[in-house]
DNA sequence: CATGAATGAGCTTTCATTCAT
DNA sequence: CATGAATGAAAGCTCATTCAT
């Protein structure tokens, strides 16, 4: 196997840079965000930009992907302070669902480009990351007795594909009100 | 007072060829379902799609109108039967919501279509009529002592509006197990 | 040859109907008017527009025509007021001019569709007419020695298909007064 | 101060072919000829075009641009050959309206379509550097004595703003031989 | 004979992608 | 390896004209 070149500093940067633009263009555009705008905004030329990206669609995921890093290590955090004991598990898992939710408002259009590209997520890694911390937040949930037996991760990760993220801040806390009680074991308490 | 002539029958038949005809390409190839695909497969010519609907996003809004008087009439047909003493209404309730989401998921780009587009919802009468209907499967609900006395008719728009209808069946009935004791007064019972 | 059957009133009143709304609707939007905003605002139906005009062409010539009724109505009532001693030639026929390019200024619209759409005048008895009126012009003023003696119907013509229509009144003016020295005998050299 | 990079070599190229393309296209077919002809008749796709020209409106402005700049030169060059004494500048003044009549003959479309499409002329530039040959030429007929002492620039433009360009070579030269009394000094009344 | 729904080629314009420079 | 000009297949929409009612 011919080991990868180590890349050049520059095309370094400017894979960085184009991350950057594509993710705030998309952000601000939608999906719709064109190659050029993007590259203009990234400050390279389109053909740099489908150089580091063959496809609209692989720009997309690694948009997405970066997304999947954040959220992972925003997991690992909680995971983290759970261990601790700073936190408990329960309020660590809504409060992470809550953020999630808060940053899916910003990049709202980043899940909207991902869906409607058929983006694949490219980064296994970061995957497997976020999942392995959100298990343990569960696990210790469940062994304080203030998670379901059977939530799983996958739960989690079906709520928040489904979260209102393009919905003003009240709706979103009210759908994290609605939906937290299907987590735990306890019943509902009159909402916030 | 020139009383609006009676349409002419094939213009009926036409408008009829072309809701379907939009409904299912739009479901089938999202919103990005092309005018001149939706008339062939409507049988028509694209002059006529635009004679009936001036614009894509008027032919959306229609198609979302149709969706909309569906749900109206399954609504009133639930709350019929809680009145009837034939059901529970928190049963009717959850069963409207798992319907409609069962619907949503053949109908799923419509409704990414109609917010893609800003189609405003043409027909308020049938908006208020499930609206009503809902509206009284709830306070049904909270007078039987099941529903929590907090929820409103937004709180059950707001669910099924961030329904996973583009997930498996699968996916879609976990949703609901999970997101329903957000309704109630009781705590989770271990799920299906 | 069958004589052509006398038209029905209706479809005389329909024919004027047309003729009036087509005129007002190229003048206020220029030869871009279509014909379902005449029809409309005719208060018809397309079908019937195209009962009377077989082509847009034919309508706008149609148009035209009655300009040239108008403008022949114009030229004799000139001319008459000659023979009656009550004005003298080159002043009618100046001032012949500045009201035909009056009304250009408002019919201008007309004169573009005419031209784009390269309608042909249909009625040859208005146009012999008005020809016919303005010669009998020239000839007495060139009686009169105001006239230059090879000035004929073709060069007033020539001069107000020229007409500067869709400028102020005060270019309208001016034009006039650069162009009339042209036919009047004075200081003339012999044309090239 | 970043200097504009030195267009490249086939992109001026190709600026060059449409500019042509579109000026043949427009005199043949009038302001509705398609951009897809246009891009045709160019040899370019009709991306291209749309590079070049953000729009239909903005490559009609250049075309009349260049034909303003054409005018521009000839105006110049006759006004040198006033300084030189190698002509009178009343036969210099006809001489170079019947040159730009003939060449409106060509160009007429351009003109119709400069006009119907609203453009505005792009290179203000060229247009002073008429504006100051024609006012020259002006004033060395009036200083002759051979111009009448009211003419302007602005009579000038409003002469040949109105010259029949699609007509026959012959009314055009009879066109012209009736206009210029109004431009000399003999025999002009004063004016309205 | 009037109606107006239907037709469909045509329009201008956009944009992901390729490739000469 | 970057550049940005060129490509060309769409897209949504218009409108003169035809023809069933």
């Amino acid at each position: 196997m011919t080991q990868a070149r180590a890349p050049r500093a520059d095309a370094v940067r400017n894979r960085k840079k184009i991350l950057t633009a594509a993710s705030e263009q998309i952000t601000a555009h939608g999906p719709e965000a064109g190659m050029d705008e993007i590259a203009a905004a990234a400050g390279v030329a389109v053909g740099t930009l489908y150089r580091h990206f063959p496809t609209k669609t692989d720009l997309v995921a690694a948009v997405v992907a970066e997304y999947v890093a954040r959220v992972a290590d925003d997991a690992e955090a909680a995971l983290a302070r759970v261990a601790d004991g700073t936190a408990s598990a329960l309020e660590e898992l809504t409060a992470f669902l809550g953020r999630v939710i808060e940053q899916s408002a910003t990049d709202r259009a980043v899940k909207a480009a991902a869906q409607t590209l058929g983006a694949q997520p490219g980064d296994h890694a970061d995957e497997e990351r976020a999942s392995a911390a959100v298990a343990g937040l569960i696990r210790a949930g469940q062994a304080d007795g203030d998670i379901h037996a059977d939530i799983t991760v996958n739960d989690i990760y079906l709520l928040f594909s489904t979260a209102p993220a393009d919905q003003p801040p009240a709706a979103r806390n009210r759908w994290l009100a609605l939906v937290t009680p299907g987590l735990t074991i306890q019943a509902r308490r009159t909402a916030s």
